[in-house]
DNA sequence: TTTACATATAGCCACATGGGAATATTTAAA
DNA sequence: TTTAAATATTCCCATGTGGCTATATGTAAA
């Protein structure tokens, strides 16, 4: 019951739902979802945690820079089966769209450059 | 988004989830979910209204009983799914287990009898 | 060892939410 | 029209949560 709900919780936000979706597109550091989302770095640091929880997410680092992806292995089946489905829907959200056209362009090591 | 952000958020709570299993084996009315999840009644009416606003369970009217059933149709496509999911999820569950059986002997004719 | 950058943690605030008691509303029976 | 039962609504409280700033930690380059 607890890891379903957790899984539950988890996608019961915008700032979230608009992460696993860009982290569908490609693999992301902190710094780069801060930029896209406008929210404050940790802020977004705090929603890794609680995605990772929930087993939605994990990460590796590479020098400073933490890269975050969607969980490919199945040892959690809520958390597998809602990612299938998170693949298709909201797709042609507004929200869900701005954020993965800003992703795609979104560049790590320019991001505190302006 | 919001839609679906309904849906999770409807789904977080452990007692919403006893009742959505619950229903999964007959429709019930609010007097006999109150009587089984052993909360105040409009602690269960105030659930079953987050139920409806996500679209996952519908009513019928009997006399002063209102009959809560689970959606069956497919109006909205994120509930449809999670129901059918949740037939199958968190059944070997203890709690839910529990509830189920409780659910199977609660008689609404005979809930305030004693 | 500084310095700089990326990330995480701690602490705070405003708001959302699950719980209950009290009360209103609805519905049927007396 | 009372009366009684089922349900919904209102109000309150304690806790959870998303946001922020400030700060700590980690990592690599100078």
């Amino acid at each position: 019951m607890k890891d379903f709900i957790r899984v539950m919780k988890a996608l019961s936000d915008p700032s979230r739902i608009k992460i696993i979706k860009m982290l569908g597109e490609k693999e992301m550091c902190v710094c780069e979802m801060t930029a896209v989302l406008e929210l404050a770095q940790p802020t977004v640091s705090k929603h890794m945690k609680v995605l990772e929880d929930a087993g939605l997410v994990d990460f590796s680092k590479q020098g400073s820079w933490v890269n975050y992806r969607l969980v490919q292995d199945d040892s959690n089946q809520y958390a597998q089966t809602m990612l299938i489905h998170m693949k298709k829907w909201l797709s042609d959200d507004k929200q869900v769209m701005d954020v993965i056209i800003r992703a795609k362009s979104v560049n790590r090591s320019r991001i505190n450059a302006a």
